[in-house]
This record gives structure tokens, sequence and C-alpha cells, in this order.
DNA sequence: CGAGCCAAAACAGTATACACTATAAACTTA
DNA sequence: TAAGTTTATAGTGTATACTGTTTTGGCTCG
């Protein structure tokens, strides 16, 4: 309401697709405020088609965790400590384990194309460009979650990855916090490089490790689900 | 068409959700034939409501992976063994810590509920009544899984269980393989009892290890991606 | 001046209707 | 008789309209 986001419909085929599509980028790519409520019609008006679409879109979007519905529209979630500790708890679990996947699949595109992303970053960083730090981060990891083989798997993390990211746009600025991610990456490159498995998955936990502390270091704490925070109220589950 | 099942309204508050909770339960008690067409318009019919809750709640058992959505109508996959495979990574590398969180924070009463439905699995197997020791084995694992703090790794490891268990019916069926799994899920609880983690998470993964191998042995092999089986092809991801 | 109640607006849920697409079956032609 | 084409039907995708509920703002009463 109060302001508009501007949004454009992706060619994909089906509507509601494409609304999940767009909005889902504007989601990952932070320019969504933190209180700022996505009304369904508001939405359908603005890109011209009705409101099913969009609703579908929306609903999609709070079942995958990217949103959650209010009573009175839907908004971004806002994560307590303890939920960024969970969502880390099932990464710890996985990525290593994908990580070490991909020291296997990865091609020599792939490689050269996260040689690209990591030094895009570092370049990034060195600018202290959080933006394009924040996409460089990105690259680089939807490439080697791309070359894993298991789909469920590499979808999961994903996800996963999603929910903190949103969140974590605000310690991505922080300069320190690139250094540390930096190295990190470089670390996994590497170990990709070398197409050592072993390696990789041993990087990968340090990395999120890392990662978590960073996080937990500088979150401007909401804490513990207290009872104004919404944190994640899923509906309707078993 | 052929065989219309029995659905009922189950009170829950909005229509999308009655009606997920509903066909998710027909899916996971396995009356749905394995080319059984679902529609939305005659769901509706069936239960005196409109097609878009029906709509709705199928689209997210899509999304979920409990269904497929052809152009024609919505029916169960048929999960190749790689995508059993795939499912089954994913449950060796979440299940045990599950685990081991649960043996931690398992309350007297879930001890209780958990000795029931192991006895009730022993009776159901040792009366070969499959459907019986298919309701026991979910009891015992909805039981100790609800007992998990961390949400999001509990509902993931539900629904990838969920999703392999489908086609498990057929195997469960399978008499020595009972008596493997009543051993297992015998194991588990008793580190339960004793509440030791570290017990816990090694005979989960060593339960999870037999499950695979029973079912990579047992399954009526729809072999890897064919070009015949639809596999998941899940539509309008990332 | 503050608190409680009532009314109106905003928004999600639900229903119905229409359009478009894909699949399958039937008919025609070679 | 077989293969290709066309038509019909089944089923989803999208739109619009209506209803119920919740929230917010204003008004009145204490």
């Amino acid at each position: 309401m109060t302001e508009t986001i501007e949004l454009k419909r992706v060619g994909d085929g089906n509507l509601r697709a494409q609304v999940y599509q767009q909005i889902r980028l504007t989601i990952q790519h932070g320019d969504l405020a933190p209180g700022q409520k996505l009304v369904d019609v508001d939405i359908a008006a603005q890109l011209g088609i009705s409101r099913m679409p969009v609703r579908d879109a929306l609903m999609q979007l709070v079942h995958e965790g990217y949103l959650v519905g209010t009573t009175r529209g839907f908004t971004l979630p806002t994560l307590t400590a303890t939920d960024v500790a969970d969502i880390f708890e099932v990464r710890r679990l996985l990525e290593p384990r994908a990580a070490a996947h991909a020291a296997r699949t990865l091609g020599a595109a792939d490689l050269k194309t996260l040689a690209a992303a990591l030094r895009e970053a570092e370049a990034a960083a060195a600018a202290g460009d959080a933006d394009r730090f924040f996409q460089a981060n990105s690259a680089f990891r939807n490439c080697w979650l791309g070359a894993v083989e298991n789909e469920r798997l590499s979808q999961t993390i994903a996800r996963f990855a999603d929910h903190v990211l949103v969140v974590r746009l605000r310690t991505l600025s922080h300069q320190p916090t690139q250094a540390v991610v930096v190295a990190g990456m470089r670390a996994i490159y590497e170990a990709f490089v070398k197409r050592d498995a072993v390696a990789a998955y041993d990087r990968m936990t340090h990395f999120i490790q890392n990662a978590e502390e960073r996080f937990m270091k500088l979150s401007p704490p909401a804490q513990h689900s207290s009872g104004e925070g919404e944190s994640m109220s899923q509906r309707g589950k078993s």
C-alpha cells in the first residue's frame, strides 16, 4: 500500500508460476520491507490479472516458509533466534553431504562459474558493496547446488538456506563477516577443484558453523518466541 | 471415476485444510489405487463444496510430493529406484539426529505411547495383519517425531518418510520384513527408554539402512528414470 | 480525557462460470 | 487393415462475484 513494489511478469507459462517466481525473486533480493503487507488483490491489479493466480502463488510461498499468512494480508516472517538455530541445524545435517556430492559431479563449466562468483564476491567485499556480495554468494551456492544429483536434497537445502538468507542480508553487510564468508567460499571452491569430497564435506561443515556463529553474534536479537514476534505459525499441518 | 473413494470432511477450520487432511490420510492409508485419478470437480461434488478448496488442497499435495499433477487429473507418483534412493539418503542424514533429540525430550506419556505402538506392531506382525502393522508403525514414528523440538526438522522428516511409505505399503506386507522392522523399533524404543541419545542415533541409522535394503530388494523395480515412468516431474520450481 | 462499543472497510475464503488445452477415440483414406 | 487427422470431451487455468470475519477508526458515554 504505502510503497508499491514493482512487479513484472516473467514468461514461463502458467500465471501462478510466473507470479510465484516474481514474488520469490523479490523476497530473495530483499526488496521487501520487513513489515510490508502483500495483498493479493493489489498485486493482481498491478499485474493486470485476477486474484486467483496471485493467491495461489502467495499460499505456495506461505507453505514453503517464505511468507506468513496472517488474517490480514501476507507478510515476511520474523525469525526468532530459535527459528534460525533450527534452520541451521538442518543445514548442518544436509549441506556437507551435498557438497561432497558436488565435489564428484561438478563439471569444468561449473568450476569456471564458481571461480567467477568467487572473484565477484571478493571484489564486492573489497568494494563494500553488500548487494553485489549477496548476489555473488547466491550465484556460488546455486551453481554447486545445481550439480548435486539428488534433487530432493538440493531443493530442501535451497529452501532452508533461502529462509535465513532473507534475514542474513543484514549481517552480510558487515565487513568482517564478508571476509569470513569469502574465506569459506574459497576453501570450499578449492576442495571442489581438487574433487576432494572429504575436504568439501569438512569445509562446508566449518563454513556453516561459522555462518551461524556470525549470525547469532550480529543479529538484532528478536529473542525467543516472546508473545510479540509472530514467528512461524504454520497452519493446518500434521 | 471407476471407484469413487469415500471422503468425509474433518472438522478443522477452513475447507482447504479439511480437504487436504482428508486426502492426505487417504493417501497414507493406501486407499488409493496406483493409477487412480483424483479429479477436483469430482471430489468437490462428493463433499458438496466448490472446486476451489479441493483444487488448493490438491496443489498443496502436489507441491509436497504426495501427488503429481498431470494434464489430466492428479495421481500418485510412481517412484523410481533413483527416487527412493534419493529419499533414503535424505532420511539417513536427518532421522538419526532427530532420534537423538527425541531421546532427550520424550516424556513419560510419550514412552507409554511408544510402548503401546510397539506391542501393537508386534501383535500385527504375529497376526500377519499388514494394515494394522502399518498403522502401528505410523503411530510409533509420529510419536517420537512429535517430541523433536526442531519443528522444521521433524516436518521435513515426516514428509520424506511419507513419500516412501506410500510405496512401502507393499514391502510391509512381507513377513520377514515385518520382523526386521519390529526388531528395529524395539532397539530404538529401548534407546529412548534409557534416554541414550547416542544409541538412538546409531540404531536409527541402522534401522533406515535396513529399511532401504529391504525396500530395494523387494520392490517391484520400476527401474531408473526410463521414458515410461513419469517419476516426479515437479512443475514451476526454481 | 479516557475507555468501550459500534460501524465500516479491508481482505481472505468460497462459489460459480467461462475459456483453453491436451488426450483419446473415431472416422476416413490410402 | 493401418495410419493419420479431426473432433469431442474431460479437466485444468483464470476470472469475477459474494460472503464472512477481523481490524481499525470514530463516536459516545462515563
